[in-house]
DNA sequence: CGGGATCCGCGCTGATACTG
DNA sequence: CAGTATCAGCGCGGATCCCG
């Protein structure tokens, strides 16, 4: 059993899966989506993964999901109190992944210049 | 081709790979580290996965590669300037990363009282 | 010393079909 | 509508061996 010094992998470890930081940017925008809407958002994703990656944020404390007990089924989800501390992160790694996109493009069309 | 609204992923995929952010850490925290050095300071790590980490580390402009050609071979490790520009981010992380275990160790506590 | 080459298992991801 | 169940592909990470 080591102490880790290093905690970024915690973090890291939330925010990996595919889909969640889509799935995290929209709900922050939003504020609270039904699953189907979370669905239509991202055509891409199937079901099976939108489920999972919002049950994986529910157990982190991340995203809430409220159950409306009635037919036809209506499943909402929102991102909780504590999940909201997640913002900043998510704001520092989106500029940042904006300017490394801009920077890496820029290099890649100074060495393709040879 | 859609335009991404969400760069959260630029972000993460530099930094996702098992050990990624500990190697980062190591380079941040020492300056500057030979192969051997970051074996050491690693020693669950396969030289495979060492190898292939900063390799993909360098092809992002984050980790400078310098050879010494002699016998032995020498190879230092080192982040570059534009790198730097990581630092902040990962500190955010770390700091998120470490409250979030508190957090949810804290969760589980409450959660196994029943 | 600092790698590269190869083989392999496992888990993530996806496609598809079914259900209360 | 909001899932669950099952099957399959593939790439990451690891183990091991070889090399200049």
């Amino acid at each position: 059993m080591k102490t880790e010094i290093c905690k970024v992998n915690e973090a890291l470890n939330i925010l990996v899966g595919k889909w969640k930081p889509v799935i995290l940017y929209h709900l922050f925008h939003e504020g609270t989506l039904r699953f189907s809407e979370l669905k239509r958002l991202m055509p891409e994703i199937t079901q099976k993964m939108l489920t999972k990656q919002l049950r994986e944020l529910e157990d982190e404390d991340i995203v809430q999901r409220v159950v409306y007990p009635q037919v036809p089924p209506k499943v909402e989800y929102s991102i909780t109190e504590y999940g909201k501390s997640l913002e900043p992160v998510l704001n520092v790694m989106h500029e940042w992944g904006s300017a490394h996109a801009k920077h890496m493009k820029e290099r890649r069309s100074k060495v393709s210049s040879y």
